[in-house]
DNA sequence: GAGTGTGAACGTCTTCACAGCT
DNA sequence: AGCTGTGAAGACGTTCACACTC
């Protein structure tokens, strides 16, 4: 019985949950009753308590609360925590540069394998190695890798998606202000940091 | 009669309309129907003429179609394109660095002003100073400055966060994954490229 | 009493369908 | 005929209220 989150918000929700309870695990809480988790995470209590109801294995004793570790564990489960994914990165700008060196992608079960540019460069203190791109197409035919980070400049982002796709990936994180148009089984995150900064331009 | 965009999805598609028709007047298309610019922005063509219902200004002609330049223009006086505001950056790791090189947030009214982290450091090919933490208070205290972008490390977020508040931010772009607790009239807007990663997974 | 599980109400966002204008 | 503008319907997400359990 697999549970498939497709609604972003809620995706987002349930990873909150997780972090903050592993946080909790961490510091020795071992049960915890919706209300409180819920001001933690900064969601209404019934809005948790409905968002954990589809989950197998997610449920609380009444008058008690939730179990920290069990409730951690189903989420983590229906949220593919447990799984490792590689990764290859498209683009190595100073922005691309910048994610080979974040740490937070490998702690959290995605491991960059390779990357590309126009122009290799050396990243150092890193393991990671920039290839040319015209080294993409014989390293995916050798790899089976599913997720891609699009880092290329918005001029060059639909060609390179099309080719990643082309290759194989079908996980696409874009960072680039591009529209991406990809076939149906592809997935696309765009992440836009221009269009967060004019978001909060609402009213002030 | 001013209207605020607050649901975030539809702000996006907004910032999406506005991009797409600024590259449609480059090109010298003049006009266009809903259909078609839908189709450019990936979305339902009674879905944008809802959206474009309530603008001021921004209305088309049966049989027709859109002004592309007049509908730009309302579009940008909506979402404040017209608008310039001076932005500081605290963090300057890696990722923090690459803000500083990235030319989007100039082209897009957004002038980053100062730097602060704990390790001040100089960054090539760039106006920008990366003053020290110290700073923070006086630097502030002696601009009129509303947004910030928080790229410090996790464990310092929500200390750095208190202290922006405190000294007059009330827009903060937080790429740290840190839930932030701020009072009301502050605005943030998280960004964290983990938890799109881990929502790209879904039925993978 | 304290806290979960859940149906029902409510609100928001999206899609449909079509009247009306050119 | 072609396209906009919009009410109505539908889908989705959130909040409320309370029965039920421990």
């Amino acid at each position: 019985m697999v549970v498939v989150v497709e609604s972003k918000q809620l995706a987002f929700r349930y990873l909150t949950y997780i972090n903050m309870l592993s946080r909790l695990d961490r510091q020795g809480v071992s049960v915890i009753s919706s209300h409180n988790l819920s001001a933690i995470c900064k969601v209404g209590a019934s809005q948790l308590r409905k968002d954990l109801m589809p989950i197998p294995g997610a449920s609380g004793k009444q008058s008690v609360g939730y179990s920290v570790k069990s409730l951690l564990v189903s989420l983590q489960h229906m949220m593919h925590r447990d799984q490792n994914d590689e990764v290859i990165l498209v683009g190595v700008g100073s922005f691309g540069a910048a994610l080979i060196k974040y740490r937070g992608f490998e702690a959290n079960g995605f491991k960059i394998i390779a990357a590309f540019d126009l122009h290799p460069t050396i990243i150092e203190n890193s393991e990671v190695t920039v290839y040319g791109m015209d080294a993409l197409e014989s390293f995916l035919c050798g790899h089976e890798v599913k997720f891609a980070i699009l880092a290329v400049p918005e001029s060059a982002a639909k060609n390179v998606a099309d080719q990643l796709v082309r290759l194989g990936i079908n996980r696409l994180l874009n960072l680039t202000p591009a529209l991406l148009n990809v076939p149906d089984p592809v997935k696309v995150s765009n992440v836009n940091l221009v269009y967060e900064m004019e978001y909060l331009r609402r009213q002030s």
